[in-house]
DNA sequence: CATTCAGTTGTAAGCGCTTTTACCTATGAC
DNA sequence: GTCATAGGTAAAAGCGCTTACAACTGAATG
């Protein structure tokens, strides 16, 4: 394996020419740099990651924190990180912390050690506000040592940015909808207590609100976790309820609905709408196909790594949180 | 932020002696190694992973290369390997490669030049039978420079070491079966022109052939991708095509045939008996559920790991080659 | 023509750790 | 009492790169 000092022999200059050549930073003379070059790519020359990180103190490279991947809404969002990391030449160090605090503090403490240039946490923080505020501690610990970006998740302090959904507005779109529809009992599903599971709350109780209606505890669920057969017996075990519509923090939990449905022998929609949550496959393998908010993952995690890529550069000015719109995609588990 | 000179110097040792507690390794009394480790617990010292690279050459990362990892099967790849990296100390760089071959070169290129201890390639590979010598090279290159692990592909030399699932004997045993229940007219639909693929395939002909039935090349369909509505649309324009049961290579794709099912009107299991592949959540979620086939992806992680961990320890007597079995979870669109 | 200065390039001092080598100190054998 | 031995530790030489600073160049200035 050459060297830098390899290179700058064979190109008949010093080892910190090579290194500017290299770095593309300071002036160097075209012919130089051209000569510098073209040994380079003769030789396959390529610098010593831990050398550069050793001077760098950096290796561009950042860590990606979920606490699990095997969700779809997860995986979207870490193909779409790592793709756009790719981009601007950042490698990306996965890790899934799974939801206990200790773990994810694990985690990040580890990845802080590893000199990541930044940490991205997807989903799954809790705002401080009617939590602990040990809750969400570890990360502002983290942000003194690095920039935090957040993907629905709210943390404020310094060095911490967020990319939001706007989860509010369109579950108090869709329920909107929903009792415009006639719905007068709708049933709220999650199986989180995360940052956008209580904005999705929210949007729900303000659109009950909003339109007269009682919000009763009773028609918020609560779910140990997203299973489909969970959810489906978890509906079952409430036979007193009474609704005509469902709104699923997820859509693999609204296939839990529709499998409750299927149980019950309730048509959908006329008896019963769902509406799911994410837009993912599980919302079209099904039949009726879910009508689901989509939350445009995609977007979120481009402007997040744009808004990373700002902030390594210098530019610390950008708005703490940036907001990214949902749809609604119809189908046929809805009538209006 | 500490380092291994304050480290010592706070403990009244040198520094090669602190190293020396750090990497547990050569002889350091009982007492001066507790008394350093008690100084490194104090400061919460940690050493810098970079100069620890420059000297070890290793930093203790291992590249995963996935072809893209909102599969739900790469994901749950993905999450096993993660897992079980990180309880033998090892963090994942992972890495979206895409179908093509460049893109995947460039890839491994540059997790070669990150100094990956190893490098897992999870699907996609292609076996160098019937295919160009070329497609495989870079793998084989990179093995030149690094272990090479590879879950569901097939690429053999030296430095390279695979985990394959019994996919040939699971789809000939339950095309067997399908066969025994009645069924004549089996087709067989995969997305993909991976290993994996070629293995099911050679399955499922053989079933056929075992059992004295022809190998129609109209009943093996090969898609573009695994999307349910291409999928299901393909069949439509096959309306010639007579066929009362399927397999498919993915249960994204079973999930395709199913929307087609309903709209021709048949009915499944009795007109037309699928099978699906990987058990998903997505062999769940719909109705009816879908018989598939479970390659227990978590087994394959972990053994790839084992085995990864005991080639860098330096046993490089393993087959290059383990097997993993399949398992067929019998649902609803079976009737045998 | 001496002086200045901007543009380039080289020198050398780190960066923080590993590891070889050599040294020291008990310990026990003779 | 001497010497070999082994366990324990320190000194120092890298590892390959970045970068502050020094030095040199030639052109522009007075």
């Amino acid at each position: 394996m050459k060297n830098i000092y390899d290179i700058a022999k064979m190109s008949g200059v010093s080892i910190a020419t090579v290194s500017r050549v290299i770095n593309g930073s300071d002036r160097v003379s075209a012919k130089t740099r051209e000569k510098v070059l073209k040994v380079i790519e003769e030789e396959g020359y390529s610098p010593n990651v831990f050398a550069q990180g050793l001077g760098l103190k950096t290796m561009h490279m950042v860590g990606i924190m979920v606490p699990v991947i095997t969700d779809i809404y997860m995986s979207m969002a870490v193909y779409y990180l790592e793709e756009a990391l790719g981009e601007i030449g950042y490698d990306c160090l996965l890790s899934c912390t799974g939801f206990h605090l200790e773990e994810k503090e694990v985690h990040t403490n580890m990845l802080i050690e590893k000199h990541m240039d930044a940490l991205i946490y997807v989903g799954s923080t809790y705002a401080g506000k009617n939590k602990s505020r040990h809750e969400t501690d570890y990360i502002r610990e983290a942000a003194e040592k690095v920039p935090v970006f957040i993907i629905n998740g709210a943390v404020d302090g310094e060095n911490i940015w967020s990319t939001v959904s706007e989860d509010f507005k369109a579950v108090h779109s869709a329920v909107t909808s929903l009792i415009k529809s006639g719905r007068k009992n709708i049933l709220f599903l999650s199986d989180s207590e995360s940052y956008s599971a209580r904005q999705k709350l929210a949007g729900y109780e303000a659109a009950l609100t909003d339109a007269g209606l009682p919000v009763r505890g009773e028609y918020r669920l609560h779910l140990r976790n997203d299973n489909i057969h969970y959810v489906r017996d978890v509906l079952l075990s409430h036979r007193d309820l009474n609704f005509d519509a469902a709104v699923a923090a997820a859509d693999s939990i609204a296939l839990g609905v529709l499998k409750y449905s299927r149980i019950r022998g309730l048509k959908v929609p006329e008896d019963l709408s769902i509406i799911g949550y994410n837009n993912s496959v599980l919302a079209i393998g099904c039949d009726p196909e879910i009508t689901s908010i989509d939350n445009h993952i995609e977007d979120a995690c481009r402007i997040t790594v744009k808004r990373m890529n700002q902030v390594l550069q210098g530019n610390k000015d950008l708005d703490p949180s940036v907001i990214v719109p949902c749809t609604l995609y119809k189908r046929c588990t809805t009538d209006f």
